[in-house]
DNA sequence: CTTCGTGCAAAAAATTTGCATCCGT
DNA sequence: ACGGATGCAAATTTTTTGCACGAAG
């Protein structure tokens, strides 16, 4: 798989009739940024304000439906809190184990995707990608229930 | 594994000090009655609402943060929408594929779990639970797209 | 009777939308 | 120029919290 950078994000959104803006480029910064880690909303905003300051809350949502919905971004909540939001096909594709106590979260290599995909397609629906999380506690948070 | 039904979850519940009333009753069989599908918090509400009149909307998310903690549901969120919930462990384990357009879903039997588990305890984390989800598109939608 | 759970009301947080204007192509 | 994108401000929607009272074990 393709390692993904900026100029692949790029790339994406032109194909797709989007615009190259500072604020959206600002913003697909700050997630790359963020590489491999869940991310908040909030977080994002506050990210892009630093590379481009004015971009407004609006524009980060805008920017991120957008992006979720061409797949690039995926879109989860920890603890009933906000969403969280974090790159797909990073350049080493993983997934996360969450604390279910404290929202901690480890990398996973492992990919079961990797064995299925067969009879999937089965059901009249086109796969284009996919989330995988395991929950569970970390050491420090086990002990504590 | 064990089939789930409410005497399963109050069972797990009084074993956690938590004790039975109407209102939680009605949100569990407003729960199991969804067996297979996603429920978003406002229609656990109108449905318990049904079942024990005047249950309040803080009681209803109370409660869903009780049942997920506990594993009992899990949560998720579609197309930048409300959370959604459904029962895990149901009684046929298994999990979805969403369209990212019109957020219909269909299940799938399917669990990378059977293949995994194992060198993912070696972070720390011990494993409670997990969601797999698939995205993609249905085939009315794919069409358009 | 002790602890947990609930309703109510209010607040906070998160997310979305309309509209006029601006900017990329 | 054209059409998408943004900022602003306001509205919605979702979720959380404090508190006094009621109910379960």
């Amino acid at each position: 798989m393709r390692v993904i950078d900026k100029s692949i994000i790029e790339e994406k959104l032109k194909a797709n009739n989007y615009k190259m803006t500072p604020q959206r480029r600002a913003i697909i910064e700050a997630l790359l940024e963020h590489r491999g880690r869940f991310i908040a909303a909030g977080e994002i905003h506050l990210k892009t304000l630093s590379r481009h300051r004015g971009t407004d809350f609006s524009t980060v949502y805008r920017n991120l439906e957008i992006l979720e919905k061409m797949g690039i971004i995926h879109k989860t909540s920890i603890r009933g809190g906000a969403a969280i939001y974090e790159l797909v096909c990073d350049y080493s594709h993983h997934h996360h184990i969450i604390c279910k106590e404290c929202g901690k979260t480890a990398i996973i290599n492992a990919c079961p995707m990797e064995h299925l995909i067969e009879n999937i397609e089965d059901k009249g629906f086109t796969v284009t990608d996919h989330k995988f999380e395991l929950y569970g506690y970390c050491s420090k948070c086990y002990k504590k229930c």
